[in-house]
DNA sequence: ATCATTGTTCTTACGACGAT
DNA sequence: ATCGTCGTAAGAACAATGAT
């Protein structure tokens, strides 16, 4: 148990240790020492007031500390707001004056790197629940800029909402979502939902994809598709990619399944399409040499 | 006006390789 | 073993353009 002398002086280390945190920048080591101190000084007077050791002078003590923090934090309080508009009229100035520059014809002003990756799980995360339809509405981009920052106390590796927009259509291009639209389901994105739909379901997926599948702008405008009588579970006589496609050969459904998968590989774990296309060369290279050689064709 | 696509540039990480 | 340099792949970001 502190003595009244300790208690007085732990009061002011207290408010010396906030002021001094709201005069500079905290850095975590200081936060959890003012923590602690905080929860130090509330128990041992509590402690003390229940056992009637609290003397009149460090009671009075407690009292004007506490009104000079309240005081403080009105006067902080009213700074923050000043503060926060004319950052607020500086953003808007330098927006004027960066677009100014851009349109005068100067060269591009690349924003400084942060970090070589982003914080993508989120993204990823959705990608793949949303393979059938991987385009975000504004409110599922803010939810998942909202997602990736949740725990992120670090502003410089916060993920701003335009590096959402922009790692979606790099992802798309990139994992060859885009490439496969434009060969198996000739740019129709519907197509592309049913495709998305057979595949999972031949795999024995857990049919998330029923959220795009019936998203709010398909479900306005019903079509009679194999994902509509999916929906009223009218199943269609065949299952899987040949309910969707019916007149596509053996080999193109197994090729379709195979670049499915590449597809999914590559959100999963980083896009490594270049790697990926070099690996599929070796190997195609290779087994078509060694097939020439056991029929004895000379090679070169 | 807003959003997607496409072509492209730029930054960073990393491996190979030679010099010490 | 440890550097410094160089080339390259991956991925983030930008600009122009098109679609709705």
């Amino acid at each position: 148990m502190l003595s009244q002398e300790e208690v007085c002086q732990k009061l002011l280390d207290f408010e010396f240790s906030v002021l001094n945190a709201l005069a500079t920048d905290v850095d975590d080591v200081q936060y959890e020492y003012i923590r602690e101190l905080t929860t130090l000084v509330g128990e041992t007077l509590s402690q003390q007031q229940a056992q009637g050791e609290l003397s009149l002078s460090t009671l009075q003590l407690g009292i004007r500390v506490r009104e000079r923090l309240d005081q403080l934090r009105y006067v902080l309080h009213e700074q923050r707001h000043q503060v926060q508009r004319i950052q607020s009229d500086t953003n808007l100035e330098l927006t004027s004056i960066l677009r100014r520059h851009i349109h005068t014809g100067s060269s591009p002003v690349y924003r400084e790197r942060r970090d070589t990756t982003l914080n993508a799980s989120f993204m990823r995360d959705w990608f793949l629940r949303n393979l059938g339809h991987p385009f975000p509405t504004r409110e599922d981009k803010q939810a998942i800029l909202a997602g990736s920052n949740a725990r992120i106390r670090d502003r410089t590796t916060r993920l701003r909402y335009n590096q959402v927009v922009l790692w979606f259509i790099n992802t798309r291009r990139r994992c060859g979502w885009t490439s496969f639209l434009r060969k198996y389901a000739n740019g129709n994105k519907d197509t592309m939902a049913d495709i998305a739909w057979a595949l999972q379901e031949e795999q024995g997926g857990t049919h998330e994809t029923r959220a795009w599948s019936a998203g709010p702008t398909k479900a306005a405008t019903p079509k009679t598709t194999a994902r509509s009588a999916k929906e009223a579970n009218i199943l269609p006589a065949k299952k899987g990619l040949p309910a969707v496609l019916p007149h596509i050969s053996e080999d193109t459904a197994v090729a379709m399944r195979t670049e499915w998968e590449q597809m999914v590989e590559r959100v999963r774990y980083g896009i490594k399409e270049r790697i990926g296309d070099w690996m599929d060369e070796v190997i195609r290279d290779t087994h078509s040499s060694a097939s020439e050689e056991r029929r004895g064709t000379p090679r070169k």
